[in-house]
DNA sequence: CCTACCGATCGGTAGG
DNA sequence: CCTACCGATCGGTAGG
C-alpha cells in the first residue's frame, strides 16, 4: 500500500482547508489553547501531516492572521471607496466589522504580542495597519477635511487615535443577543459621532 | 532538620503574596501561559508549596479575580458617591480605571469564559457586575434622570449597554505612550459624551 | 514547606 | 500522508 501522495492542486486545497480550520479555532480559543492535533483532527488529517504544509505551528498561525487581515482590508476598502458620507461610511464599516470579526480580536492581539517573534510582529502590525488603521483613519481624514469632524488637534489627538478608539468600541460584542445587526451598527455609529450627552457643546 | 512550618499569620502573608504575584502574571500573560512553577518562583516557593494554600491552579485564579474586582468596586463606588456631576464623575472613573486596570481586561474575560467552570463563571460575573457594571450604570442612570443624558430608549439601548460600550472603549490602551493620564481620560470622556462629529443634532 | 515523582499532553521528527 | 516515537513541560500527589 503506497502512502497517499497528493497532486499540487490537492496540496493547495488541503493548505486552504488547514488555514480556515485553524482560523476558527485560533481566533476563538487562542494560540496556546489549540493544539496541532486539534487542528489536524478538524481537517481529517494526522498531526504530523500538518508539517508537510507548514514548517511549524507558529508559521501556520502567521498565515491565518495574514489571510484574515487581507480579507478584511479588501472588504473595508471597497466599502469606503463607494460611500463618501461620514455617517453612512461608518455605519457600513461597523456592520461589516461586526459580521466578519473573529469572536475576540483582542485574543489575536495578545497571541501576536506574546507568542510570535519580533519579526512576525512587525510584519503583522504592517498588515493590521493596512487592513484597519489606514482605511478607518481615511474616513475620519475625509470628514476632517470637509469640516464635519472635530479637529483632532483640539482634543490633542489624531485621526489615527480616533480610529483606535472606534475599533476598541467594536472589539467587545454587546451582551444582549436580542439586538439586530442593524441596531447594533446604528448604536455604535450614533455614539462615536454624537456621544451620549444631551447638551451638545 | 525539621521542615519549615509557618504560623497562621505567616500563612496569611504567604497567601496574599501568592495572590498578588499571580495577579500580575495571569493578567498580563493569561491563565494558560502562566505555569504554577512560574508563580511559585516569583514568590520564592517551590511549586508543590502552592498547593498548601490553594487546592489547585483554577481556584488560585478565581481568588485573584475576586480580589481584583473587589478592589475595583471599592474604588469606583467611592468616586461615584463623591462626584455627582456626569462629566466630572466619568472623567475620574476613567482615570481610575486606566490606572488600575490590568494590562488586558479582555484577557481576563477570555480566561474566565474558557478555563473556568460554569459555577465559577456565574460567581465571577456577579462580582464583575458589582465592580463595574452597576457603578458605571449608576452614573448614567443619574444623568438620565437629570435629563443630561440621551434617553436610552431612543437609541434602543439601556444604561447597561451604555456602560458596556464605555468599558469597551477603555479596554484597549491607546498606543501613543506620549499622552498623559489626564489627556487620555479627557479624550475618552469627551468622545463618550459628545462624540467626534461637529454638527450636533 | 521541601524532595521526588507521576501521568498527560504538548510541538516536532524519523522513516517510509 | 501515515505510524511510531522523542524530549520538554504541564498540573498535581506522596510522604515526610
Amino acid at each position: 500500500m503506497a502512502p497517499k501522495q497528493n497532486t499540487a492542486a490537492e496540496m493547495g486545497d488541503t493548505r486552504r482547508n488547514i488555514i480556515k480550520a485553524a482560523e476558527g479555532l485560533f481566533m476563538e480559543y487562542g494560540y496556546r489553547a489549540i493544539s496541532t492535533r486539534k487542528i489536524a483532527d478538524t481537517c481529517g488529517l494526522t498531526q504530523p501531516a500538518l508539517y508537510h504544509h507548514f514548517p511549524n505551528k507558529k508559521s501556520l498561525y502567521v498565515e491565518v492572521v495574514r489571510n484574515y487581515l487581507y480579507e478584511m482590508q479588501t472588504g473595508l476598502e471597497r466599502i469606503i471607496k463607494r460611500h463618501p458620507d461620514l455617517e453612512d461610511s461608518l455605519y457600513r464599516v461597523t456592520r461589516y466589522i461586526i459580521l466578519h470579526q473573529p469572536k475576540k480580536l483582542s485574543q489575536m492581539f495578545h497571541d501576536i504580542e506574546y507568542e510570535m517573534t519580533v519579526e512576525d510582529q512587525m510584519m503583522i502590525s504592517q498588515c493590521w495597519s493596512e487592513a484597519y488603521q489606514i482605511p478607518i483613519s481615511s474616513i475620519f481624514e475625509r470628514a476632517a477635511a470637509e469640516g464635519t469632524l472635530k479637529d483632532p488637534d483640539s482634543l490633542k489627538a489624531t485621526t489615527s487615535i480616533y480610529s483606535h478608539i472606534f475599533m476598541s468600541m467594536l472589539s467587545h460584542p454587546l451582551p444582549g443577543d436580542s439586538k439586530t445587526l442593524d441596531q447594533r451598527a446604528r448604536l455604535y455609529t450614533e455614539v462615536i459621532l454624537r456621544g451620549l450627552s444631551v447638551e451638545n457643546m
